[in-house]
RNA sequence: GGCCCCAUCGUCUAGCGGUUAGGAUCCCAGGUUUUCAUCCUGGUUACCGGAGUUCGAGUCUCCGUGGGGUCACCA
C-alpha cells in the first residue's frame, strides 16, 4: 500500500512535466490500493495565486486522475511548523542567525572571489553573545558537518553527498515563515507518504530533507528521482517548444487518454508495450521500470497515439468532445456514417472537425490546382448527367451502397474511368481533391444537397 | 566553476556477460483505397570515444567527451 502524492506549488499552470512525475504517483497508489494526496506548497505568501491552483485542478480533472482526501495546504499549517521549529531550537538542533542580509550577500560574494563554493560559514551556529541590534533573525538547522548524507534512491540507486555540501540552510525566515525543504519534511512524514516520486530536479533538496527528517525522528519515505523531459532537440523544455501546459492539450484537440500513454512512456516502460489504457498502467506500472536518463518530448508519437485513441472512440463520445470544438453533431441522424467517414483521417480532435465542417458545409471556393486537373473535357457534362441520374433513381438513394450503385451505372453507361466521374464530383462536394470517401458523403449530405453542390460548382468553375 | 546525474536507431525504448542488438514512431517503397487518410507488407538507421576486467562486454571498472541537474530569507 503506497502513499504518495503530487506537491505543486501554485505559481502557473500544470506543466507536462508535472503530469507526468503525478502520473507516476497516482498509477503507484492505485496500483498497491494506497492513497494518492494533492498538497499545494505555498508557503511563499507573495507569490500565490488562486488560479494557478484552480487550473491544476482542473488538468487532473481532465486526464481523469483523481486524489483522495482533502488538499492540503501548506499555508493553513503555520502553526504545526511553527512548534517544530521551536522544538528544534529547544533541543539545540537549530538556532538563530542574525546574519543580516547584505552581510549574507557580501560574504557570498568574497567566496566567489575566493573561488570557493557559496556557502552560510556557521558564525551564529554555537553563538553565546548578545544579539545584534535591529535584526530580525532566521532560523537555521544544525546539518552535519563532516561525513556523507546518503540514501538509496528507487531510480538512481545510491546516492550520497559530502556533508560539507549542505549547510546550515534556513528553515525559517526572518518574518517567521517556514521555508520549502523545512515543510516537505514535515508534511511528507506527517501525511505519511512511503513514497516520494518527483523530479530528479529535487535530487539536491533530498539531503536537505533528510537533515530535517533526522532532526525531528521521523523515518524516512522511499525516494524516486525520475530523469526529466527535455524539448525534441534535447534542450530544457520550455514555453518556446510548444505547449507544456496541460491543459493546451485540450485545446489542441488531444485525448486525454492519449496525453496520458505519451507521458506514461516517456521514462517508463513495460517491455515492448506502447499502448496503455489507463486501467493498464494501473496494472503494469512498477516504479523499478523507471528510466534513468531523460527523455526527449516528441510531438509525432503523441499525435500518432491521439489518433489511434481517436479511431477507437465510440462516435457518441466523440460527438460530445467535438461539440465544444464548434461542431455539433449530436442527435444528427447520420452521426454514425459522418463520424465513420471521417475519424480516421483526424489525428486531432480539431482536424476531425475540420473534416466534419467540410462535409457539413457547401463548398466556398474549389481548389483552383485541382480543378485545373479534373475539370477537363466533358467534366461538367458527366456532372450534370450523374446529377440528373441521382434525381430520376428508380430506388430510394439510402445508405452508402445505394450511392455507388449510381456511380457504378454512370461509369458503365458512359464507359467511363471511376476517375472521370469521381474527381470532379469530389471537388464539386468538398472543394479539394482529398477527403471522405464519395459514397459515404453522398449518403450523408442526401440527395438534394448532393445534387445542389454538383449544380453550384458546375456555375461556379470555368 | 564545485558537487552530482545521465549516455542503444533522428525520437521513445527493450536488453540486465554469450541475441543476426528487438519493438514503436518518423522517413522511404510496395499493396489496399476512384482521391486523401486508415490498414497491410517490406526497407534504411543505433550501442559517444578510449583504455582496462573477462574465454567473451551495449551490459562491469576507469578516463575522456557530450548533455542535464544543483549550488536562495523560490518552490
Amino acid at each position: 500500500m503506497a502513499v504518495t502524492r503530487f506537491a505543486p506549488s501554485p505559481t502557473g499552470y500544470l506543466h507536462i512535466g508535472g503530469l507526468r512525475t503525478a502520473l507516476f504517483s497516482w498509477l503507484w497508489a492505485r496500483k498497491t490500493g494506497g492513497k494518492f494526496l494533492l498538497r499545494i506548497e505555498d508557503t511563499d505568501l507573495a507569490r500565490n495565486s488562486e488560479e494557478a491552483l484552480e487550473a491544476i485542478i482542473q488538468a487532473f480533472d481532465w486526464v481523469g486522475m483523481s486524489y483522495d482526501g482533502e488538499v492540503l495546504y501548506q499555508s493553513r499549517r503555520f502553526d504545526i511548523y511553527k512548534k517544530y521549529i521551536q522544538q528544534l531550537l529547544d533541543e539545540g538542533k537549530a538556532y538563530k542567525c542574525y546574519m543580516s542580509k547584505e552581510e549574507l550577500d557580501a560574504l557570498r560574494e568574497s567566496q566567489m572571489a575566493a573561488g570557493e563554493r557559496p556557502r552560510y560559514n556557521g558564525k551564529y551556529r554555537n553563538f553565546a553573545g548578545t544579539p545584534p541590534e535591529g535584526i530580525s533573525p532566521v532560523i537555521r538547522i544544525k546539518a552535519p558537518q563532516e561525513g556523507r548524507i546518503s540514501f538509496v534512491d528507487g531510480v538512481k540507486g545510491e546516492f550520497s553527498v559530502s556533508a560539507d555540501e549542505v549547510d546550515d540552510f534556513i528553515i525559517a525566515r526572518s518574518d517567521g515563515t517556514p521555508t520549502y525543504n523545512f515543510v516537505v519534511a514535515i508534511d511528507d512524514a506527517l501525511m505519511g507518504l512511503s513514497d516520494v516520486i518527483r523530479g530528479d530536479d529535487h535530487l539536491y533538496n533530498t539531503p536537505k530533507q533528510i537533515v530535517v527528517y533526522n532532526a525531528l525522528g521521523f523515518s524516512l519515505p522511499k525516494f524516486y528521482h525520475v530523469a526529466m523531459i527535455n524539448n525534441e532537440q534535447g534542450k530544457k523544455l520550455s514555453k518556446r517548444d510548444g505547449a507544456t501546459d496541460v491543459m493546451e492539450y485540450k485545446k489542441l484537440g488531444f485525448l486525454p487518454e492519449a496525453l496520458l500513454n505519451f507521458l506514461v512512456r516517456l521514462g517508463w516502460s513495460h517491455g515492448d508495450q506502447e499502448i496503455f489504457s489507463l486501467e493498464e498502467m494501473v496494472a503494469l506500472f512498477e516504479p523499478k521500470n523507471l528510466s534513468r536518463s531523460s527523455s526527449n518530448y516528441n510531438l509525432d508519437k503523441l499525435l500518432w497515439l491521439n489518433a489511434h485513441y481517436i479511431k477507437n472512440k465510440p462516435n457518441a463520445d466523440l460527438a460530445e468532445l467535438l461539440h465544444p470544438l464548434g461542431v455539433d453533431i449530436r442527435g444528427h441522424d447520420k452521426i454514425e456514417l459522418l463520424l465513420d467517414a471521417t475519424k480516421e483521417r483526424g489525428k486531432t480532435l480539431v482536424e476531425l472537425a475540420n473534416q466534419i465542417k467540410l462535409i457539413l458545409h457547401r463548398p466556398e471556393e474549389y481548389d483552383e490546382k485541382a480543378v485545373k486537373k479534373a475539370f477537363k473535357g466533358e467534366a461538367k457534362e458527366i456532372l450534370a448527367e450523374f446529377a440528373h441520374m441521382l434525381q430520376s433513381w428508380e430506388k430510394t438513394l439510402h445508405l452508402p451502397c445505394d450511392y455507388h450503385e449510381v456511380l457504378e451505372k454512370i461509369v458503365e453507361t458512359k464507359e467511363i474511368g471511376f476517375g472521370k466521374i469521381g474527381q470532379p464530383l469530389r471537388i464539386s462536394l468538398l472543394g479539394s481533391m482529398t477527403g471522405s470517401g464519395l459514397d459515404e458523403i453522398m449518403a450523408i449530405l442526401g440527395v438534394e444537397e448532393t445534387v445542389a453542390r454538383i449544380h453550384c460548382a458546375i456555375a461556379a468553375i470555368e
